[in-house]
DNA sequence: GTCTATATTCTGATAGAC
DNA sequence: GTCTATCAGAATATAGAC
C-alpha cells in the first residue's frame, strides 16, 4: 500500500537534524525555537517530536556524533613513525575541522546547554581526542623524536591552536587549506623538535 | 536631606553588569532573562531599566568595556627588544585572560548575538589587539629577531594557543600560572626563532 | 506522519504609584 | 530609585483528529 500522502519518515529526521545544527551554530541552542527548525524543515512544531524526543537530546546527539566522527576519523593519522604521525594530525585536525566548522562551533560553544549528564558524555569523549595527542607526543619524546616539557601542556596548546583556524580561514581567501595545513605544520614541528631545532 | 530608603544608585549599576557578566557567561545571553539577573541584584526587573536602555546593549557594553581594558593593559608590553616585547606579551595575555574568565567567554561566545553595528565595533577592537601581535612580530622579523614565515597566521595559531589557557587551567591545578607562562613562552619561542633554534 | 489546537509558563519592556 | 501591574507575544511540549 502507498504511503500516506504527506509522509517522509526517511528524510524527514536527518532534515531535521541538518537544520538544527546550521541554526544552532548562527544564532545559539537558546536563541533557536523549535518552530524556526520546524519551519525551516518544512513542517509544523509538533512533528518533529515524531523525531527527537526533546530539544535537549536533538543537541545533544548532534555534538556526540560529531565527536564519535572525529574519534573514528582520526585513526588512520596513527600508523608510522612519531613525526609523520605528528604531521598526519595536525593535517587531519586542520582538514576535518574545517569541514565541519558548524558541528565544531557548536561542539564548543554549547556545551553548557548540556545537561549535567549529557555534559559528561560530551567532555569524555573530547577528553579522548586530546589524550590521543598527548599518547603520540609522549610515545615521541619516548623514542627521542620530540623534545616537549609536558606533553599535557602541549597537546593542549596544539588543538587550541588548530582549532583556532576555523575562527579565520575561509577557503576563498589569500591562503589555500594545504598553505595553511603547510604553515601549522611548520609551526607545531619547530614547538616540539629537539633542541628547538628542526632538520631540513 | 537622606537618600530615599531602598535607593542605591552607585551600586546597583555595577551589580547589574556583575550579575549580568557572571549569568551570560554561565548560562549565555539568550538564556538568561531579565527576570534572573535582577533577581541576582535584588531587585525587580523592571528597575533594571533604570541603568540600562535595553538586553542588547547590556552585553555589548560587557564585552566594549572588556577589550578596551585589554588594549590599555597591553601597552607596557610594547617597549623593549623584540624577544623581551614578546615574552612580555605571552605572559602578559596569560594573566590577564586568566582574571578575567568570564568577560573572554563572553567576547568570544556571544558575538552572535550583538546586533550588525555592535558586532562590527567589537570585531574592530578585537582586530585592533590581534595586528597589535602582528606588528610585533613583524618588527621582529624585519630586526632578524624572529624567523616567521607568515606573520599573519603566526599571530592568529599563537592568540588561539594563549587564549585556549582559559578552557583548563586552574589556579589550584598541579600547575602554577608562572608555570604555565613560562611554558607557553617557551613553546612561542620555538615557533618563531630564526633557523628553528633557540639560544639559551 | 503530519496537522491543528491548546496548556502552561516565560519573555523584554513600559506605565504609573510611591 | 524601586515597586507592582501589565502588555503582547513566544516558548516547549502534548492531545487528538485525520
Amino acid at each position: 500500500m502507498a504511503r500516506t500522502q504527506g509522509s517522509h519518515a526517511e528524510i524527514t529526521g536527518p532534515r531535521i537534524r541538518a537544520a538544527a545544527l546550521r541554526l544552532f551554530a548562527q544564532q545559539g541552542y537558546a536563541a533557536v525555537s523549535m518552530r524556526v527548525i520546524a519551519r525551516e524543515v518544512g513542517v509544523q512544531a509538533g512533528a518533529l517530536y515524531n523525531y527527537i524526543p526533546d530539544k535537549q537530546t536533538l543537541l545533544f546527539e548532534l555534538m556526540r556524533d560529531h565527536l564519535v566522527e572525529l574519534m573514528e576519523a582520526v585513526r588512520p593519522c596513527l600508523d608510522g613513525p612519531a613525526e609523520a604521525r605528528l604531521e598526519a594530525f595536525v593535517r587531519f585536525h586542520i582538514a576535518f575541522h574545517h569541514a565541519r566548522l558548524d558541528a565544531v562551533f557548536i561542539a564548543y560553544m554549547e556545551l553548557r546547554n548540556l545537561t549535567p549528564d549529557n555534559f559528561a558524555e560530551i567532555e569524555g569523549l573530547r577528553g579522548q581526542y586530546e589524550r590521543l595527542l598527548q599518547d603520540q607526543l609522549d610515545m615521541g619524546v619516548h623514542d627521542g623524536a620530540f623534545a616537549v616539557a609536558d606533553t599535557r601542556i602541549a597537546s593542549m596548546a596544539i588543538i587550541a591552536m588548530l582549532t583556532g583556524v576555523n575562527t579565520w580561514f575561509r577557503a576563498d581567501g589569500r591562503l589555500s587549506l594545504g598553505d595553511v595545513q603547510e604553515m601549522y605544520w611548520q609551526m607545531v614541528h619547530r614547538m616540539v623538535s629537539v633542541g628547538g631545532t628542526v632538520s631540513p
